[in-house]
DNA sequence: GTCTATAAAGCGATAGAC
DNA sequence: GTCTATCGCTTTATAGAC
């Protein structure tokens, strides 16, 4: 049997789990220590410049996942109706229909995301440009497609904050579901 | 001419702006040193229990302020589709056009919510009640408004996330602006 | 590659002078 | 009511043994 942990990219799960409970400040090293089960000697081995290295590998990884599986689809998918739709089901996943919050909007919204700025805008860029492209190419008017991806974006991070905030991950699917609908409608004009 | 400060609330809009910038964790005894103009004997002689009862005070008066401003009006104004116009409005104001963050918002989404749980929680709840109440006595149907409310709740919060993500102050108008249409609609059928 | 030990700085909170 | 000094603890980061 393998180790458990001998790469770099092992570790970012638990990283991830750990920045995502307590924000960038508050996910001290013992924090991280804990949740990995790596010693700080390991850490600093893996990530020598430290923290902010160790959360901007988190977002790369983070990144990744949404280019590949959500933004790369909405821009290419010959179907982009179909595009949409697995958009919201497989941003449903991805956050565990609400358990799990998003990386970047935590980042986002303290004095920590001076360190992030530029991932941070990045990937929202990304997913709203991405949203607009489907929805242009499925009929809707550049301008509406705009404005509606603007709207879908914000509802599903607020819906993220809605969750945590009410103690009810159930939320999230709701208002995902509705915007779905909401989507659906305008490709029907 | 009389002190600037001499009692406990005079310093609420400071300490509302180091919580606002830093969130929770992130904002240390010097950095609201720094913000309100106080040393730490003073802060302690206001907040004897320290900074939980700094963020606290500030949560309170918030809701206190909403509660006056734009819940109260939701449920009890004779004219419930002016209440919800207003409710835009004076969010818009109140956050300075997507400036200023929600402070139950940043306190909802890391670990140390938990401090704040029962606060941030009726915050919203009231929010998305009085809403729904509004919607309905304007003659929306209960289930939907119940939707509707969540929806535009969530709305509101994801505006300010996609503000800070993007430096863009301005996409705060814009969803609010989009989200009143669409309930006014909403209440015309 | 992982650990322990340790450094230097900062943390929240308290005590006591004024 | 406000300050400075200080306590004990935790922080990030480094060094060096293994």
């Amino acid at each position: 049997m393998t180790k458990l942990i001998n790469e770099r990219c092992d570790v970012i799960p638990a990283l991830a789990r750990a920045f995502r409970k307590h924000g960038f400040d508050a996910a001290s090293l013992s924090v991280i220590t804990k949740e990995t089960g790596l010693g700080k000697g390991s850490l600093y081995h893996f990530f020598p410049e430290g923290k902010e290295e160790m959360a901007r590998a988190v977002l790369t990884e983070v990144d990744t996942w949404f280019e590949l599986n959500v933004f790369a689809p909405l821009r290419e998918e010959e179907d982009a109706g179909g595009a949409i739709a697995d958009m919201f089901d497989k941003t449903e996943a991805y956050f565990y229909s609400g358990q799990r919050v998003c990386l970047f909007g935590v980042l986002a919204l303290v004095e920590a995301r001076e360190r992030f700025k530029g991932a941070v805008r990045c990937y929202f860029a990304k997913w709203q440009s991405a949203l607009t492209q489907a929805l242009v190419r499925d009929g809707c008017d550049a301008d509406e497609a705009e404005e509606l991806s603007e709207d879908a974006v914000s509802g599903i991070q607020g819906a993220l904050v809605l969750c945590r905030a009410m103690d009810d991950p159930q939320i999230f699917g709701r208002v995902l579901r509705r915007w779905k609908e909401r989507l659906m409608i305008e490709l029907d004009n």
